[in-house]
RNA sequence: GCGGUCGUAGCUCAAUUGGUUAGAGCGCCGGUUUGUGGUACCGGAGGUUGCGGGUUCAAUCCCCGUCGAUCGCCCCA
C-alpha cells in the first residue's frame, strides 16, 4: 500500500505555531483591550460578500478589484467574493442591516482578508488585519478619534518609536477633481519624461505617479501641482482641524503632500503609518476618509472614516512575547496517583491556576516533561504522599522540595 | 503578471572540479538511574537530496520544466 501523498499548505497562506502564534495573538490582543477605551463596539461580518460589493466600491480600475479577488461562483451561479479589505462589507452592512439608526457608528473588528497576489515579506494570499471605523460622522474630529486610538495602539505595541504617521489631505470632491485635472495636464505635458508604469497609471490612477518609486518619474512628480493650491477653504479647514486635533492629543505627525491612497473611494484625510522595518512593505496600519462609499453601494449620502492595520506586519514589529506556560505540573505515580491527579488538576484549574499533566509516562519522562513545559512547581503525587493526604511540591528553578496537604495545594502555588 | 536567490533528516546546516554505504548538531526514542527535571555518557530510529524529465559510465552537484520558499517590481495592510 503506497502511503497517500500530503496535500501542501495553499500558497501565501500560514500555519503559525509558538512565537509566530503568541506574536499575532498579542496584536488582537491589545487592539481588544484598546477599543473599548475609545467605544468602540465589536462586530461581525462575513469573510465572503457578493462580487458586487467590492467591485463597485473600490473601482473597477484598481489592481485589488482587476486581478487580486478571490472570485468563485456558488452553485446558484451567484458570483461572491473573498474580501479583499473589511471597510466594503461594513459599508453594506451599515446598509442592509439598518445600522443607520446608530450612526455615528464606531465598530472595529479583525479577521482574514484574501487578496492573490506574490507573497513577499509582510504579505500573504491570507492576510489579517485589525480595522476599526466611524461611519456616518462628517466631522473631523472622527478624523482626530480614529488616529488617536491607531496610534495608541501602536505605541502599546511598543513599535511606535519605529513608526512614523504620515498625513495628507485629498481634499472634497471639488477639491479632488480640480487637482486630477491639474495633475493629468501636467503629466500629459511631461509624458517622455515618464516611466512605462507610469504612463499607465496615467490612464489608470494619475495620483499614484505621485508616489512612485520609479526615480526616471521624480523629477516630474517632484514638479507636479501641490493639491493645497487646489484646496477649496471647507476643506482646509476641515485638514487644519484634523491636524489641530492631532496637536490636541500629543500624536505626532507628519504632513506627505504625495500621499495618496489606492482605492478610488477616499476623500480628505489620507494616513498611512509607515516603516522601514519591514522592507518593501512599509505600511503598517493606513485609512482615511471615504465619503462617497456608501453612495457607491446605492445607499444615501454618508461620510465615514476608517483604518486597517495589519496583523502579521505588526507582529514582525514587536518584540518576542513571554511565552505561556502554566504553573503547575502534576507528576503522578501508578495509578492510584494517576486517579487522583485527574481530581487535583481539575481543582486547581478551577481555581485558576494554570495546571498540566502528560497524558502517559514514567516519573523521569514526566519531571523531564513538567521542566520543558517552562511549570514553576512540580507536583509529585506517589502512593506513600496519597497515604498521608499530601503532595511533594518541587520548585523546579531552584530544587527545593516541601510536602503539602492536598487541601493546601493551590494556595503553596499561587504567588 | 515580471525579475533575482534558494529547496538535503522534525529543525539548523555539511558533503572536495560530478564518483561508490549522503554526515553533524539540536530534537525525538531507549539505556546508565523501577521516587526526582535542567548537566554528563552510551545506544537507536529517522532521507526515493521538493517533484518530473534530460546529459553522463556515474547527478545532492550540470541542463530544462514544474511546485514551493524568499527578496524585489506592480499594487497594497
Amino acid at each position: 500500500m503506497s502511503k497517500p501523498a500530503t496535500p501542501q499548505a495553499v500558497r501565501g497562506t500560514q500555519d503559525m505555531l509558538g512565537e509566530a502564534a503568541e506574536r499575532f495573538q498579542t496584536v488582537v490582543a491589545t487592539f481588544d483591550r484598546l477599543r473599548p477605551l475609545y467605544g468602540f463596539g465589536r462586530v461581525e461580518v462575513p469573510v465572503f460578500e457578493a462580487t458586487a460589493v467590492f467591485a463597485r466600491s473600490l473601482g473597477e480600475t484598481t489592481d485589488v478589484v482587476s486581478k487580486e479577488m478571490y472570485s468563485f461562483e456558488d452553485r446558484g451561479g451567484d458570483s461572491l467574493t473573498l474580501r479583499p479589505e473589511f471597510t466594503a462589507g461594513l459599508a453594506r452592512a451599515y446598509l442592509t442591516e439598518g445600522w443607520q439608526r446608530h450612526a455615528p457608528l464606531k465598530i472595529a473588528t479583525h479577521g482574514p482578508l484574501f487578496r492573490y497576489e506574490r507573497p513577499q515579506k509582510g504579505r500573504f494570499r491570507q492576510f489579517h488585519q485589525l480595522d476599526a471605523e466611524v461611519i456616518g460622522a462628517a466631522e473631523p474630529a472622527a478624523d482626530v478619534e480614529l488616529l488617536v486610538l491607531a496610534a495608541h495602539l501602536l505605541d502599546e505595541l511598543g513599535v511606535a518609536e519605529g513608526v512614523t504617521l504620515t498625513l495628507n489631505t485629498l481634499g472634497d470632491a471639488d477639491t479632488r477633481d480640480a487637482w486630477r485635472t491639474a495633475l493629468v495636464a501636467h503629466f500629459e505635458a511631461h509624458r517622455d519624461a515618464l516611466s512605462e508604469e507610469s504612463l499607465d497609471r496615467l490612464a489608470r490612477n494619475p495620483l499614484r505617479i505621485l508616489d512612485s518609486k520609479d526615480p526616471r518619474d521624480r523629477p516630474v512628480a517632484d514638479a507636479a501641482p501641490a493639491i493645497d493650491d487646489y484646496m477649496s477653504a471647507e476643506a482646509g479647514a476641515f485638514f487644519e482641524k484634523v491636524t489641530g486635533g492631532l496637536d490636541a492629543a500629543g500624536v505626532a505627525w507628519t504632513r506627505n503632500a504625495r500621499l495618496v491612497r489606492g482605492l478610488d473611494y477616499y476623500r480628505h484625510t489620507a494616513f498611512e503609518f509607515v516603516t522601514d522595518r519591514l522592507g518593501a512593505q512599509g505600511t503598517v496600519l493606513g485609512g482615511g476618509r471615504y465619503d462617497g462609499l456608501i453612495e457607491t453601494l446605492g445607499g444615501p449620502a454618508t461620510p465615514a472614516v476608517g483604518w486597517a492595520a495589519g496583523i502579521e506586519r505588526l507582529a514582525m514589529l514587536i518584540d518576542t512575547p513571554k511565552p505561556e506556560h502554566v504553573t503547575v505540573a502534576l507528576v503522578p505515580m501508578g495509578p492510584a496517583a494517576e486517579a487522583a491527579a485527574i481530581g487535583l488538576l481539575a481543582g486547581l484549574r478551577r481555581q485558576g491556576i494554570a495546571a498540566d499533566m502528560a497524558y502517559k509516562g514514567n516519573m523521569k519522562k514526566r519531571m523531564h516533561k513538567a521542566d520543558a513545559s517552562g511549570a514553576r512547581f512540580a507536583v509529585i503525587l506517589g502512593d506513600d504522599e496519597l497515604a498521608k493526604g499530601e503532595a511533594a511540591v518541587k520548585d523546579l528553578a531552584n530544587g527545593s522540595q516541601t510536602w503539602v496537604r492536598l487541601d493546601a495545594l493551590a494556595a503553596a502555588v499561587r504567588h
